[in-house]
Parts: C-alpha cells; structure tokens; sequence
DNA sequence: CCGGAACTTACAGTCTGTGTAGAGTTAACG
DNA sequence: CGTTAACTCTACACAGACTGTAAGTTCCGG
C-alpha cells in the first residue's frame, strides 16, 4: 500500500526534455505497478511461503485487480523471477554482441555475468538492498515448487541461447548438439552458483562465483577447484 | 480401453510360490492400472498435444475416476515423466551403492546409465517399443510447458543426488559447493543428451550418447567432441 | 464368512489462468 | 480546448488442475 505510493512518487519526476527514451506517463505507471507487485509479492511469500500467498491476496496488496495481475505477469512464479519476453530478448542479443573472436565458453560467461549484474541492479532499483533478492532465493531452495518453477523459467531461457550460440557459430541448432549441450550444462552451473550464492549469504560477488564456477567446468570438474576454497572461506569468515 | 484389458491380463498370470516379492492382487492391479494410465495419456497426448488434453479425458480413456488419476500421480505432467518419490529414492541408493574407489563422475556416469536403462525397460514394459518414449520426449522438445516441467521434475531429483554425492563424499551439502555444482551440470546434460537423443530419432544407444556427453564434460567442453561426430554420423545415415 | 484395511468414487470446494466486454485514462490531433 | 483513438483496468464468467472428505467397493486375513 505504502509501497505503492512510494512507487507512484517516481511519476511525478520533472520530464526529460530528451526525449530519446521518453518514458510516457503511461509507461512509467505500468513500471510503478510492475515493482510495486514484485514487491509486495516478494514481501508477502517471504513472509507467509509461496504456498500460503494466493493471487489474490498480492492483487489485493498490491490494490490492483486479480486480473490485472495476469495482466503483468503470466503466472504466480514470474512475479518472484523477473521472467518475461523482453529479458530473454536482451540476452540473446547479448550473446550475439559478443565479439567473434571469443570463444564459445569465454562469450557465454561474460554474457551471464552481464545479466546477473542487470537483475542485481534491477533489484536494487526495486527495493533496495539485495536482501529481497536473496530472501527469494533462499526461498527457492527450501520450496520444491519454486525449485521446480526456477528450473523451468531456465529451461525456457536455455532454448534461447542455445539458438543464439548455433547462430554464433554458423551451425544449425538441429543438427548440431554442441550449443544446446554447452548451454544445458551452464545453466545447471549457473543455477547451482546462485543456490550457493544465497546459501553462504551473498558474501562473495556474484560475479566471482560464476567466474570460478566457469573455471571448473572448463576444467572438467576437478574435485580440487577453486569455487570450493571461495566458499569455505566465506563461509569461515562471516556466519549468516 | 483394449489397452486397459491387455494390462490387466497381467493379474491372471500364476501366482509365485516365491513369496519374497509377492505381488499380491491389489499390488498387481494397481500396477497395471498405472500402467494404463500412462500409456493411456502418452497416446492421447501424442496425438492431439499437450494442452488439449484434459485429466478428465486420461481419466475417461483410461476407465477411471478423475479423482483415482491424481491417486496415481500428483500431477498431470508426472503421468508422463516417470516422476514418483521410489524412483528418485531407487537413482540415490544406485549412487551410494558405487564402489567408493571410483572418482564421483564416474560413479554418477555409471547411476545415470542404469538409470536410463531401468528407464526404457520399464517403459519396454509399459509399451512395446521405444517409439513412446521418443514421442514423449520430442512432445516435451516441442511443447515449451512440457519442457518446463521435465526441467523441474530433474530439479527435485538434482537435489536429491546432490546430497547422495556429498555423502559420498563426506562433506556436508551446505557447506561444500561441488556436489551441488558437479551435479547441476550433470542434470542440465542428461537433459541435453535426451533432447539430441530424441533429435536424432533414438538412432544411437542413449548410453553412448550418455558416454560422450560425459566425456565431453570431463574435457570441459572443447568444441571438438566425439558427440558432435556421433550426432553428425546419425544424421547422414538415417533421415527420421 | 466376516471384519478391517486398502482402494475407488462422487461431491464440493479452492486456486490458477484466460476470454470478453465495458468503463476509465492517456495520448494525439485538429 | 475538445474529440477521437489507443491503451489500461476491471468485473464477470468460465475451464481446468488439484485437494479434502465421506461413502461405497474390493481385497486380504483370520
């Protein structure tokens, strides 16, 4: 409700003069209601559990209309992951912006990591510090639902960059296996690092967790890797 | 309907003196009623996708009540996964189960491969050939909710493996990444392998396709891998 | 054959998600 | 400024996935 108005209070911003990237009265509504929804969703399942946090309940917080909340998102999950078209999009243009010369596993990485800067940065837009975000993924790891709901949300990305990896390397996606095998297993890693992530508290950048997870998998796996002295350390230096 | 009939004729086979696995009547009918019902849903689905086939409808063909459907299985989707708690259960004792000399890839290689095994001849069982299968795995390539919730039933059991492998191990799952990490990957590549399987139309053993996913992860996925070959192989022979 | 346990079923209900039509709001244009 | 067109929100109706419950039906053991 507060949260609300406290969304809404960015309307009133003076209006660029530039109107390179106008953002018209309506669109920055609609971007007020989006976080305003996230956000009380997010507050309300950390606070009940995603299974107790009905539809109606985050419209009712959120003092929007049931309806309107499918309006915004295609499903209870998406509110939680910031799943939509327009992400996926980016991404895929991302990895395509890469340049050429880099391999395959070196292009993925640093597109990866570009997003998990954007969503930190979107978060922080949206709330304020990464608790929320964290919260959410702690959650994730304890509610098998939402476990299975951010598996899928990636199975869905994963298609994506499979496809935008085929095209970068000039192959067919059907023919070859190489892009969608490459790009299965990194969203595994990645999935594993975020869960690890939440799991000693944030304490280390994102950032080099992923860069370490990357390392072992272009090691092969070893059992000795670095990932691991990262999160003994943090783990031994700061308790959550 | 017919199908129903063919399972239950099961029941009449003669009752082993052997009472250590004594499948007792109750036990065999409830075996072939799932039964039925699987292959029941894999057909309809086949034919007319995913989405536009109802649990009343399963329930219907299969000669049940809507309400024994879900008494089978907790959702819609597990019906065509082979997802219940005893296989998952099955896959980790088969982990623990490796002799401990064995480095932890290897000793989840040889898991997912009986796995995939036990896997067909149930669904050899079920059936007849492996044609259902194909078509369910292609379904679930095709239909993007489908390929959601394979993800996510492979995010229940990826837990479920990563806490075997620490115990192997002897770490503590919330402290060690790497069981996490190593399996993450792994599931993201059976995930992969089964998706190419299908690609290719079953023509190769899914356990070398398993085999060189495996290697090709060991050698932290160069570009240059025996799968690529096997699947370029498989093309050039045999057109689906 | 009989009593209890397991299984199936009908019924009622909750929740997610979608189509539709109408009312209200914003943008654009004269 | 006023009017029209596009967009947004909302109420309503509805289908479909699931869940409790209580009443039948079938199976197993004595």
């Amino acid at each position: 409700m507060q949260d609300y108005t406290v969304c809404m209070s960015v309307i009133a911003e003076g209006t660029d003069p530039l109107d390179l990237h106008r953002p018209s009265l309506r669109e920055r509504k609609k971007l007020a209601t989006r976080r305003s929804i996230r956000r009380v969703a997010l507050g309300l399942i950390a606070e009940r559990g995603y299974a107790h946090v009905t539809v109606e309940d985050i419209a009712e917080a959120a003092d929007i209309s049931p309806r309107t909340f499918f309006n915004y998102f295609p499903s209870k999950e998406a509110a939680l992951f910031g799943a939509d078209n327009e992400r996926t999009e980016a991404l895929r243009q991302r990895l395509l912006d890469q340049p050429s010369e880099v391999s395959p596993l070196e292009a993925l990485r640093a597109t990866l990591v570009a997003e998990a800067c954007a969503v930190a940065e979107e978060l922080g837009e949206l709330g304020g510090d990464t608790g929320a975000w964290l919260a959410r993924m702690k959650a994730a790891n304890v509610d098998p639902h939402l476990r299975a709901a951010q598996a899928a949300h990636m199975a869905t990305v994963e298609r994506v960059l499979a496809g935008a990896l085929a095209e970068r390397l000039g192959t067919e996606a059907d023919h070859d296996p190489y892009p969608l095998l490459l790009v299965s297993a990194l969203m595994g890693v990645m999935r594993a690092v975020v869960m690890i992530w939440a799991g000693i508290g944030g304490a280390v950048t994102l950032e080099r967790l992923i860069d370490a997870a990357f390392q072992s998998l272009a090691e092969g796996f070893q059992e000795q890797c670095e990932l691991r002295s990262i999160v003994a350390d943090a783990i031994g230096t700061g308790r959550n």
